[in-house]
Formats: structure tokens, sequence, C-alpha cells
DNA sequence: ACAAAAGTGTTTGATATACACCCATGT
DNA sequence: ACATGGGTGTATATCAAACACTTTTGT
């Protein structure tokens, strides 16, 4: 539980360090065990559940804000994140007054000033990443997609929005790097591709078209060690998967 | 030219006003006589364009500070206005610094602080936008995209990704409600495509194309008058436009 | 031997591209 | 009459969807 004193500093500290006003929420998209998980925060002295974000120091640029904040939650560094949308209704924190209405004075609450907040989202290897708790939070850990919680603020809109630019970038961007082990099967990097569209994909119509994007490479060992018939390896081919992301896929006109 | 008073003036109103450290720059697409257009502004007391900007009223919704803006530069209003990204380097404005350094401190003038800029672009009938000057600028004016002038700060890289995005946009999103005037002829609006593309496309493949978005309603009476045959005048179907807005055009998966 | 996972086609329909022809109108 | 802009149609290639068959491996 945070005490009175103790959100004074934070809100001084704040005030002395960050741009006020704006603040960065990330959605960030993690994949295990055929679940798309996202990463919430729960906080100390509340019931709801956060998106985790934070503040933009005064003089850095907010994709490394948004880098940071990151690496602060996961511990992931050089992760694509994708800035989608700024969130600007003046209501959309009122939330946070009601929070701390008994605590500080508004004015001596940096915290409950007005917040734009710039949404990125970011997609992580599972595995890879360890869920750190900020400050404020009692938890930071991984949650499902289908099964979530309670969202403070206007953070569901945020998730759900992040959720849908996903679906759009699918379309004419390659998705998965960040996402997947550095080797995967074909069978896995669909069921991936299943899960954020939340539909069945025919499986060799899959093959052809992900192989015809260009963006893989096939290694020479398959899979071993599995029951039924090994499956091969693949893993991206950097050069051109970064290529895709710059100039997108199929060209329309 | 702007005195130091007038400066102060505008910087301490704009101090109790509006949001500090946030700004919104639009990049107002016009169309007419077959050239893409875009809104500038010319400052009184230099040399570079702006893209006409704003701020944020401390109590305002951020889509509505990007209307007013737009309002206040063309007289235009229930406009389609697109959110598109947000610039956030803290080196953007300098050009700001250098040209405010010998009229006001820094620390008095509001204008030279970090500011972040959440770029919005429009798509307007040139023939209903009536440029207005803002109380910085000397001219408002429609300037040809293939013959830009030198923009200052980060706006030429502000007007490239509103571009892109269009460009990008016009894949899976209907264009030109807003461009176009009430009615319109298949090849007016082909000219249209051709432009924001850059490229020539195939008349008789437009069209069965466009019509097969089924967001074009055609008027019973060609349009008169005109040398050769008469073309056809069509409208927007608002309601499938819209529809397809939200939609968007080709699925994909 | 067989069930289940995975690799590799083939057939079919839709959609895009390229191109040809006809119609109207002012000079 | 003819050049020009504009409407409509058709053959072809390309791509996506649906579906079938074969191979491998643990039980």
């Amino acid at each position: 539980m945070l005490t009175e004193k103790e959100l004074k500093e934070y809100s001084d500290n704040a005030r002395a360090s960050y741009l006020p006003h704006i603040s960065i929420d990330c959605v960030v998209f993690g994949f295990h065990e055929g679940m798309l998980k996202v990463l919430l925060l729960h906080m100390k002295n509340e019931n709801g559940w956060y998106l985790p974000g934070g503040f933009v120091l005064k003089d850095e640029p907010i994709e490394l804000s948004a880098n940071r904040i990151l690496k602060e939650r996961t511990g992931l560094d050089e992760i694509f994140l994708q800035q989608f949308h700024v969130f600007g209704d003046p209501q959309r924190s009122k939330d946070h007054f009601e929070m701390y209405k008994d605590m500080l004075p508004r004015a001596e609450n940096w915290f409950t000033d007005r917040f734009l907040t710039i949404g990125y989202y970011a997609l992580v290897d599972f595995c890879d990443a360890i869920p750190q708790p900020d400050i404020f939070s009692a938890d930071c850990i991984w949650r499902d997609l289908d099964d979530l919680p309670e969202l403070k603020l206007d953070h569901a809109l945020i998730l759900k929005t992040a959720l849908d630019t996903l679906r759009l970038q699918l379309n004419y961007q390659p998705i998965g790097y960040n996402l997947m082990p550095k080797e995967f099967t074909m069978p896995e990097l669909q069921k991936l591709y299943e899960t954020i569209l939340d539909k069945k994909l025919d499986r060799r119509n899959f093959q052809r078209r992900m192989l015809g994007f260009g963006i893989l490479k096939r290694s020479e060992k398959p899979r071993k060690g599995g029951a039924h018939k090994a499956p091969y390896l693949y893993s991206f081919d950097l050069e051109n998967y970064q290529a895709a992301l710059t100039e997108g896929f199929k060209g329309g006109w």
C-alpha cells in the first residue's frame, strides 16, 4: 500500500523528470502454448489492472521512452515497438482522480493531471520476457487475451485498438519475429496467426503463402524427438523480413 | 513582423490556455485540376513554410482540437481527419529555438518549449476551403505537392509520412469523399487516385474495381455540355462509404 | 497396423491485368 | 469524317480456396 508521503515523493520526482500530460502505454503481446498473452500490472492498493506504462523524460525521444518502459517491464531490448494511436480524451483518466482524491490535493499530485497517452504495441517472445512490476504495482504478469480482468482507465480500449491494429498489420506486414523463438515449425507459426486472428487457417495454403513472402529460411534438420513425422524448422530471414516490414506485402494498386 | 511584446502576450496566453509540450499539425490535402495540393503557412518574419498546426486546449479532446485547427485554417467542418503519427524527437523544433533566441528568453517563451506533435491528415474539397492565415502567418495557401517549398522544423517528414499513410490507406479504405465535389465523373475520381499514387491506372479496370466496392451511386443524368461523349456522374453512397471506412476492403486472411 | 502430424500436390474459382471495340460530341 | 473522351466487354494470367494423397513416427 502506497503512503501519502511516498506518493508525494513520486509525484515530485515525476514532475521534475518527465514531460507533463504525456504518458506512454504499452500493449505487450506474448505467445505461449497457443495462447495470446498480454502483460498486465496489478496495483497494490486497488482491484483493477493496467497496461504497463510510463512517462517521457524531458529530453528523451518518445521511441526511446517506449523502449525503456518495455525493458523495465520485461527485461527485453531491441524489440519491434509500433506506435499505433494517441488517446486524448480529457475524461480518460477519471479513475485516477477518484482513486487519489483523498490522498493528496490535485495540485500536488502530478499523476492526477490530464494525460494524453501514446499507445505502443510490442510482440515479444513469451519465454524471454521476465515480468517486473513497477513501483506502483504488486504484480506484473501475463494474462490470457481471452480471459482478461477488468482494466482501469481506458486501457481496455487501448488494448482493443492495439489488437485491431495488429490484425490489420497482419495483412501487409510480416509478423512473428519477436513472438516466436529463433527456430520454429510451420505449424507453430500458423498457430500464432490463428491465435491473433482468432480463426482457423488452412495448413497447406498457409504454408504456401508464408513461403511465398520469402521471409523464411528452412533449416537443414527437422525437429527430432517429437511424435509423428518430424516437421522442418524455420527461422526468419532477417534481411528480407526487415525489407518486408518497411515495404509491405501486397501492393494493391 | 511580430514584436517582442506581441510574442510575450501570445506566449502567456498560450501557456494559460493550452496543454504544454503538445501540438497538432495538420496535413490538409486538396485536389484541384489534377494536382494534389497541401495547405501551407508562410511566416511573417522568416522564409520557411509550415504545416498548419495548433495546440490542445486544457480540457479539449484532441480530435476536437484537430477539427478546430482545420476549421480555423479552412473554414471547413465535419471533415474526415485521420490521426497518423506522433513525432517526438526532442530535436525536432530546434529551428524554433534559433528563430526566437534573440527575442525572448527561453523560459518566458512558451513556443520554444519541447513539443511532441500529433500528426493528422485531412482530405478536403479544394473548392470549399478558404485558406485563412493564423496570427503568426502572412499567408495560408495551397501549394502543389510536387512543387514544395522548404519546410521548417520536421514538417517535411510529417508531410511525407502523411502521404505514405494515405497511399497505404488507399489499399483498404475508400478515399475521395472529402476530396471530390458532390458529383463527379469516374475519370475525375481516377485522376485523384492517379495523383495520390503518382502513377497511371487503367481506365476500365479502375472503373470495374471502384464500382465493385459498392460505394458509388450513379446519377441519372450524365454531365452535359462537355466536349466528347457525356460521362456519367457519380456520388458516394454515404452509408456504404462509412461502412467501408470502418471495415476496410480486402480482408487478406 | 494405425492414428496423428506433417510434407507435397491438384483442381477450381475469383480477381487482376491487358487489351479491343463501340458510342457520343465538338471541330 | 474524325479525333477524342468515355462506356462496355473479353481473353488471359495470377492468386487464393478447397480439397487429396503420401510420408513419418510413436504406440
